[in-house]
DNA sequence: ATATGTGCAAATGGTTTGCAGTGAG
DNA sequence: CTCACTGCAAACCATTTGCACATAT
């Protein structure tokens, strides 16, 4: 998980910058992320964290998230239906592919979308500065189920 | 707007197929639907019926997108900060170029995903029904001002 | 020492629901 | 005539906020 380990010093420092403090409370939320890809909604990093911490509160898991996102240092996906998940591994615009049955959310390899997004740019004449590509359908496991 | 008479026709026979009756409030909002190419909020479909049917409630509102969106004759565009947009004119997945001031959304032409998604497929396993691509940046008006 | 962060509880806001009355077929 | 639809208000639920206390720096 040497990558996780980065990220995770990453964030740290992107936190220490802006005049943050590190809280135990906020480096369990920011491990989580850091660690996980699986794509957690803000309820599952909550329960993650009570393990560890019984009385942390879920403000406190949102407060973290808010401050990571102006970071950009976690990669929100909101769904309609679902909420939103976050990504905090490859906080990044990159594609995904979601379970539209278990909703489980895994990252493809691949994908130059910066030349369709520059493409995107020319036609429509916006300055496009990110993007977000999501596939829907069943994953293997819910196939056969 | 021929094309918008075909798609209101098309779903007031949706709709009809399944057993669901044709009254006005709900027939105001089909048109809004069919005609815009702006991708209205439940919001602004809300306030645009009122000033014909000004004591149509919102729930109704909601219930008839409901439908609509299980006989996929409106597309739900989800957003985590700005809530659910919709478009009852092109109801099929297609890309969307989003403007990150305004909140303006416009369709640039092009795009063949059927490519894109056959690879998804293809490398993560899953069985790939729909998708949703989208672009963020200052349109041309913004870009001004 | 001193603000920032935490935890709790209350507030918010978009969406959904229950239900009695209304009206499309 | 009937049963689905409407409108209203209440319920929901994820997320946000206010505030007194706790604590990282």
């Amino acid at each position: 998980m040497a990558d996780a380990d980065q990220r995770l010093e990453q964030m740290v420092r992107g936190l220490r910058e802006i005049g943050h403090r590190i809280t135990p409370q906020r480096l369990a939320v920011l491990k989580i992320l850091a660690e996980s890809k699986d794509h957690p909604s803000v309820g599952m990093i909550y329960d993650q964290i009570k393990k560890e911490f019984p009385t942390t509160s879920l403000a406190t898991v949102y407060k973290t998230i808010t401050v990571l996102k102006e970071l950009e240092e976690v990669l929100e996906l909101g769904f309609a239906d679902v909420g939103s998940r976050y990504d905090g591994n490859r906080p990044f615009p990159h594609p995904h592919v979601i379970c539209t049955k278990c909703g489980a959310i895994v990252d493809p390899q691949f994908s130059n979308m910066e030349k369709m997004a520059a493409e995107m740019a020319k036609k429509s004449g916006f300055n496009i500065t990110h993007h977000r590509l999501d596939f829907f359908g069943l994953c293997p496991k819910c196939q056969k189920g």
